[in-house]
DNA sequence: AATGCGGGGGA
DNA sequence: TCCCCAGCATT
């Protein structure tokens, strides 16, 4: 039951994407002159090390890793002193680092080098990406960084970079794009030939280094300085201005809709409007006084009914009328605000209910004498258009 | 307070 | 096959 495949099926790349001839050319050279070359992983061809540094490199930034890394050389400094080495000893070696079952699948792999292997640390991406804990991108990267193997990452760097520099829009998380992007890789590799090794070394160590150096996710480099970037000159999103929109973020997570009852309570051209604690929502601004609902759904005939008894509450015969219906969309929620009207007619109403709320008649001819939140100010706005009072 | 992050594992 | 999760850092 094998879960993992080396090579998805190459789909038909999208053949409106263009890869420029030097694009892989461009990031060795770059690479080679401006990138990182001290990390204490690199200048290494130990498969060992080079996949330490892979899998603690995962959902971890280099900053934080680079101690750990040290430390856990030191202590185990061969895939098999790994392997025989008690799980309680690596796990020890990895506290801190966070996502521990990476620490538990390593281990593993480590025991299956050893068992499966002859204690000789795989190079070929299709026999490494069989190995617990290693994709198809940690797969690629060791491959790489190892024995020069011709083969693409796309981590998180590798897909800001493309979403860049490309063009794409969409979600790199979501399938298709992530599809997209693995065939755009394939076609962006240096080409083959005499000098692969060394280049696919450049090049994929290149690839990470412009995502966390260069193509940053807040304020790339290349806009304060074009130089910087060797792809400025070929970059879609800089061109066009969408390096603040490319990568497009992930989705949102539906937001929750919640609903409200509120009283448009009539005298004349004055309406009854309440301010609302500082704290909370629209806090310090006016506001029409509101009907808690619990009852969901809670329909426009509901909210007729539940304003009448308000009404009668105030001991006056009233009709209630829905007045109008707005969703407003706040960060965290959504707002179906159901506004019902209620006259009351020659009525005057006593100012001081006891309840510790502020409350006013605020005239319909001059709704800027009160600050209130743009739902209720376009509801009041209906209501002094609308009024025949 | 929300988002990013490679791969595993469960739905 | 898809989606959710892990733990920490960063924004």
């Amino acid at each position: 039951m094998p879960r993992k495949s080396a090579a998805a099926p190459t789909l038909p790349a999208s053949p409106d994407i263009a890869v420029p001839d030097d694009f892989g050319a461009r990031v060795v050279t770059w690479q080679r002159t401006h990138g990182r070359h001290d990390l204490p992983w690199q200048n290494t061809r130990d498969p060992y090390r080079i996949w330490l540094s892979e899998i603690m490199l995962q959902q971890t930034q280099v900053a934080a890793v680079i101690e750990y890394f040290q430390r856990f050389v030191t202590a185990l400094p061969t895939v098999a002193t790994l392997a025989a080495a008690p799980a309680d000893a690596v796990m020890a070696l990895w506290a801190g680092l966070g996502y521990y079952s990476r620490a538990r699948n390593l281990h593993r792999c480590a025991k299956a080098v050893m068992d499966e292997h002859g204690g000789v640390f795989p190079t070929d991406p299709a026999v490494l990406v069989t190995l617990p804990g290693i994709g198809r991108s940690t797969a690629a990267a060791i491959a790489a960084f190892s024995a020069g193997v011709r083969s693409p990452i796309l981590d998180g760097n590798v897909k800001r970079v493309f979403a860049r520099v490309f063009g794409i829009p969409g979600y790199p998380g979501e399938r298709a794009i992530e599809t997209r992007m693995w065939a755009l890789a394939e076609r962006a590799l240096p080409p083959a030939g005499p000098h692969q090794a060394e280049d696919m070394v450049a090049y994929t160590q290149g690839l990470m280094d412009l995502g966390a150096t260069i193509c940053s996710r807040g304020k790339p480099a290349c806009l304060a300085d074009a130089a910087a970037c060797p792809l400025s000159d070929q970059c879609v999103a800089r061109r066009e201005g969408l390096t603040g929109t490319l990568p497009t973020p992930k989705p949102r997570a539906a937001i929750p809709e919640r609903s409200t009852v509120m009283l448009i309570i009539r005298h004349g051209r004055d309406v009854l409007v309440n301010l609302r604690p500082d704290s909370g929502i629209w806090g310090g601004l006016w506001s029409l006084p509101e009907m808690p609902v619990d009852t969901v759904p809670f329909d426009a005939d509901a909210a007729e009914d539940a304003a009448r008894e308000v009404a009668r509450q105030f001991g006056v015969p009233t009709s209630a009328t829905l007045a109008g219906e707005l969703t407003h969309v706040f960060t965290h929620f959504r707002l179906l605000i159901r506004a019902v009207r209620v006259d009351l007619g020659a009525l005057a109403l006593h100012s001081g209910a006891d309840d510790g709320v502020s409350r006013r008649w605020l005239s319909l001819d001059d709704l800027d004498a009160l600050g209130t939140p743009a739902p209720v100010r376009r509801l009041l706005e209906d209501q002094a258009r609308g009024g025949l009072f």
